[in-house]
DNA sequence: TGAAAAATGTCAGTGATGGTCAAAGGGGGG
DNA sequence: CCCCCCTTTGACCATCACTGACATTTTTCA
């Protein structure tokens, strides 16, 4: 049941585990070959599961002897998450919601059943809003994220 | 006589009770297959008897390796909560969230902290929103209605 | 210096899933 | 016999995984 993104996301998680400092260096021709995939298939994986809202930072450079490094960040404070959010405002998606609170859920933040009154409040209570005059785009992430803003504060309230 | 949708509850039904864990993973387009009818059936099937109202919850991924789970729950002592969503569509004030939510947590439905944050999406966000074009009044009491609903179908997910 | 080689990045397209909704079908009670 | 409610379906939509062609950046070496 597993897809080969899956796969891949686990073994470089794995390898970022086993890692002192929480970061792990590859390169994108190498680990495609070990999968026996595309390329491109790497940058999927890398943009969909080790994204910012997921709690990581990757980086890299082209040419010869080029890498690919992915970064756990360490987080201790909230703030700059809340600073980010007034700034993408219309463009955080439902996805990113979910990405984030599953952070912070992984980072001790909140708890599980948290998170899940969070992505209630975000997710399913926001899908169809349509008859109250909200369409879909820039203005219901807008909502979205003025709703998460205001329940981070409040977890910023309590520390960690 | 049994119908299809019978048939099809009680296979699922089967699988859960063997599993260990009371939850099952399915691949919708293969149960319809085996049961030679249209996907959308099993859908139907998932929304007439596996509903949170009886105690199960459903999740999902579309793509690729998608797949439905189906998690039978325990739950206990919902009947208020349950009484009280089949009204959710009715006007909800600011004293009413914050009556209910305070009753839930004397009740230890929810802890102190998920009160708060209940507030903070109910309250304190939805009274930052006039920019967004959600006026005061009927519509947004109903906005609020509708995100109380969602986060109170995921207190009962929870059982007490 | 500059062309070739060696990496990675981007993006749109394709196929594989599951979701939604309105309408048609069917069976039992009044 | 008709009506209502539950079932069933199909058309259309949304999302996710994966690929390949093409672009970009950096190094290497003639």
């Amino acid at each position: 049941m597993y897809s080969l993104c899956d796969t891949i996301e686990r073994y470089i998680m794995r390898l970022i585990e086993n890692s002192p400092d929480q970061v792990v260096t590859i390169q994108r021709g190498k680990l495609a070959s070990e999968f026996d995939c595309a390329p491109s298939q790497i940058n999927y994986v890398l943009a969909t599961r080790f994204s910012v809202f997921r709690g990581f930072i990757v980086e890299s450079r082209r040419g010869g002897s080029g890498y690919v490094r992915i970064r756990k960040i360490p987080i201790d404070r909230i703030e700059p998450i809340v600073a980010y959010l007034e700034e993408y405002e219309r463009q955080l998606k439902e996805s990113d919601v979910e990405d984030l609170l599953n952070w912070l859920e992984r980072e001790n933040f909140i708890t599980h059943r948290e998170s899940e009154l969070m992505k209630a409040a975000m997710i399913k209570a926001l899908a169809k809003v349509d008859d109250l005059g909200i369409p879909p785009g820039a203005e219901r992430n807008q909502l979205r994220s003025r709703i998460l803003r205001e329940m981070l504060l409040q977890v910023l309230s309590w520390g960690k």
